[in-house]
DNA sequence: CCCTGCGTTCAGTGTTGACTGAATATACTG
DNA sequence: CAGTATATTCAGTCAACACTGAACGCAGGG
């Protein structure tokens, strides 16, 4: 085997480690399973792709759910899975459209926050209820609009450096 | 007992609940108690005050639960916390600082996967990894200067229109 | 064919945390 | 001080879910 991938099941050096397991605890804060964002910190500092076994290996959890989350974060569109030729493993490594999908994820919590402020029903006879309503879901058209408009900007540049 | 607040304890308008129910699963979803968002979504609809004995019977849960949920809310900085002379109860209403709040929410965390990938590691010899990693903190300074700056424009009107 | 190396799935375990009713604390009222 | 109305806290229950080891499925290679 050649050597482009050895030192995947070396251990990690100390500051990379702390730099995974705060990303664990971050994701773990946001409701989504700590191994979760540890996979996805360790790709994101590490260079090509991990197999299933790499990763459970290097993080020191089982198989089993390295399978499943690595899964689950494909489905986020955060990590993308490869192959080689004559390697039956599987391999993931961090996606290209990593800082879209990201930006995109707020951009859709923003929209779901404002949707359901537009279709709560304004009480009659309470002016300061729907006035409060309005404010709150024009603020959150606001934040919509200028993450919105970072994101079409990132687009814009990214598709000027590829092309 | 004057009829000021009557109705505070009739069935809830079936949008209205609706409404607050919806809250209540959105809340959940940010790994937050789904009771929470429910008094949250119920004071976001209701002019004026409620007491606690208000909110359990019109949520239909334990006085137990509003009374830690409503404080954390409070801690968080949507509710605040009024009192009347002559009633010992404690009643709440949705903050007037709403809008500020869940901008400032937000932004911290933002801020805080910012952060995070500027104190990243960047390993040696790996510039693909570093180039990433700096891409990834630069459209997350993006956002937050966006969203700070929605924050700033906000508060200047608010400002404005109070003054 | 079996054997081996993968990935996935499944049943089980432990933990976390929301939610509750009951107990407790606290403050006001007579 | 006794009595009452409020808020808080506490111990317990329950469900959800992350995580695991083991079983299973599946493909190639001898």
């Amino acid at each position: 085997m050649p050597s482009v991938d050895r030192d995947k099941h070396a251990a990690l050096d100390p500051g990379l480690q702390h730099f995974v397991e705060r990303m664990g605890l971050l994701w773990e804060n946001d409701g989504l399973p700590r191994i979760a964002g540890r996979i996805f910190g360790l790709l994101l500092v590490t260079p090509g792709a991990c197999s299933l076994d790499d990763l459970a290996e290097t993080l020191g959890v089982s198989k089993a759910s390295i399978s499943t989350d690595a899964r689950r974060l494909e489905q986020l569109g955060f990590l993308e899975r490869t192959s080689r030729p004559g390697d039956r493993r599987d391999y993931y490594r961090a996606s290209n459209d990593l800082v879209e999908r990201s930006l995109q994820i707020r951009l859709d919590a923003l929209r779901k926050v404002r949707r359901l402020l537009a279709e709560a029903p304004r009480p009659h006879g309470a002016p300061e209820v729907a006035a409060r309503l309005d404010d709150f879901e024009r603020v959150h058209r606001y934040a919509e609009d200028a993450v919105g408009d970072v994101l079409a900007r990132w687009k814009h540049d990214a598709a000027a450096r590829a092309g």
